[in-house]
DNA sequence: CTGTTAGCGCATTCAT
DNA sequence: ATGAATGCGCTAACAG
């Protein structure tokens, strides 16, 4: 690999006029830039980033640090903090946190490679999260709410969410209503259970514990937890699946035991992801803003950066959007 | 920032012990590593990773470059990448190439910011490409041709693929086949042209221009391209669509007209993303084995690392996925 | 086992 | 306009 001294020395002319060239200094005279330039192409010069950087002390680029790079449920997150990204000329680079403390998200946290991350992953402990924030270096979180100087928090307001997906099914005259639940140290899902307590306790409903069955947020989780609920003998008149995978996996379920979605059992997901759209019938579910996420948690990003001082926290409002998977119960 | 300066001093030993400590080099004794790290957590030290590979010469991490992040169609083939690179121990960042020259996919691939990259992303040029493979910095592209020492190249045989649907239609008693087509400038859209023309050529089924639509691999276009099939009159037996969103979008389109899939016209996709399944019919359509791709990719990059000499080119078989989409023309 | 020292490649003074 | 010199933070060879 050829050096800027490389080219210094086949221009004929000193390293820092040879920087100053490439940098397009004004005060080199066009001649010898010329010379320069030519002679980098000759060598076919690159210059080394991280030198650069070294020297910068700012990177210039902001990571985005998610559990799993391939998931299709980030794509309007990943799509918000992309566009914003690039329209401020920062460069944005995305790493998964998989393998934990080894991760390449963990050593960008931790070292200092980027100017600021958003972190939506589940397996950056929040130990490490506060490890890294610091002056300078600011981090937004998506999925817990943390206390620190350094880190900010927006949120989709889940529990607003789960609640209006709760009372969607009590108005249509159900009150016999399963939670299929996350993980339970999944944050988001205990603001959506809360949410759906909050929601049967205002319609004067008792929660019941056994129409709460633990799920892990797959597809695969919500198909045996309906198995199980199916099982348990007595059907709920509702389900309301703590994500949108879940309620696939569920649909799969019902159908296998020939249960009618709405007609026998009314159920509403969480997410709004694509395949809602498409699965028969359609899914009733709750959409979040996610490409509103992402974008707002850069902008936070860059004005921080920028020497701002701005709130350290930000709840953002879901929606209902109604499909064909919840039914009015006719009265007996 | 506390340098390992700093460190060094807090503990009171030189620069060097700090740094063996750090980096758990064994010559230092249990005591005077426990001294120095205690020395960094009161002072909140972080090593600065630039610094660290500046003097290494290497990152031990490997880009995956991509159009754009956000597509659920590249899961697969991250993950395939994923899996391999945190198995060698490597770092993986995915970095976007949206604004083209400016993007930060370029700017890791021309600065030394990688020990190796993977393309798959039509808004990068060829020159670009061409110009940053290097000794050292071996390149893996998935979506083009190029003759150059330091690129490799993985290929998913498009033309195979596409010549085994043709086939399958014609074989299914079809013999006026519409091919809805990808931009016309993308490689992959060529390769399967030109496989449905050699099904075409091999069954004596003449090539008709005005079966050939253009579309642009999205969902909307499609949609449009079928509506424009549908507004030119009379309508093939079957279409194949150069990808799998366009399917989709078609599918919306003959709908809309009434038109039945399989009884009124079979279609068939290519990709086989997840929606295929769940769309009505289920789309029959072709596999590429894209996580084996990936996961390739980044195997090969690895063997050169290591001072290997490799094979240039490598072709994946495709393989016909059958759902509902295409039925057995009735002969009259 | 510990400390001294020389760069990695570049940007940036400060004189000339 | 140019060149020599300095240091960013860290690692690793070498000497003790």
């Amino acid at each position: 690999m050829a050096t800027i001294k490389d080219v210094a020395k086949r221009a004929g002319v000193a390293l820092s006029t040879a920087s100053y060239a490439l940098n397009n200094n004004p005060k080199i005279s066009p001649a010898t830039r010329k010379k320069v330039e030519e002679a980098a192409k000759e060598l076919n010069y690159k210059k080394n980033g991280i030198a650069s950087d070294l020297k910068r002390a700012n990177t210039n680029t902001i990571a985005l640090i998610l559990s799993d790079l391939s998931g299709p449920f980030y794509s309007d997150l990943i799509q918000g903090v992309q566009d914003i990204t690039t329209a401020n000329g920062y460069d944005l680079i995305a790493c998964n946190s998989i393998g934990g403390e080894q991760s390449t998200a963990v050593k960008f946290l931790k070292e200092k490679r980027v100017d600021g991350a958003i972190i939506l992953a589940y397996n950056i402990s929040d130990e490490i999260a506060v490890e890294s924030a610091r002056q300078g270096f600011p981090i937004v979180v998506l999925d817990r709410t943390l206390d620190n100087e350094f880190i900010y928090r927006v949120h989709v307001d889940n529990e607003q969410g789960a609640y209006t997906a709760t009372e969607f099914l009590i108005k249509h005259g159900h009150n016999e209503i399963a939670y299929i639940s996350g993980p339970s140290i999944s944050y988001d899902n205990q603001r959506r259970f809360q949410g759906y307590l909050n929601a049967l306790k205002d319609s004067k409903i008792d929660y019941q514990p056994k129409w709460q069955i633990p799920g892990d947020f797959t597809r695969e989780g919500g198909y045996r937890a309906t198995k199980l609920l199916i099982a348990q003998g007595n059907l709920p008149q509702a389900i309301f699946y703590a994500n949108d995978e879940m309620a696939i996996g569920g649909m799969q379920a019902l159908k296998e035991n020939n249960i009618g979605i709405p007609n026998d059992i009314s159920i509403i997901g969480y997410d709004d992801i694509e395949l809602t759209e498409f699965v028969s019938p359609p899914l009733t579910t709750i959409r979040q803003p996610k490409y509103e996420a992402g974008a707002l948690s850069v902008h936070l990003i860059f004005r921080i950066l920028s020497g701002e001082t701005v709130e350290h926290n930000y709840n953002l409002p879901t929606q209902l959007v109604e499909r064909g998977s919840v039914k009015h119960k006719e009265v007996n």
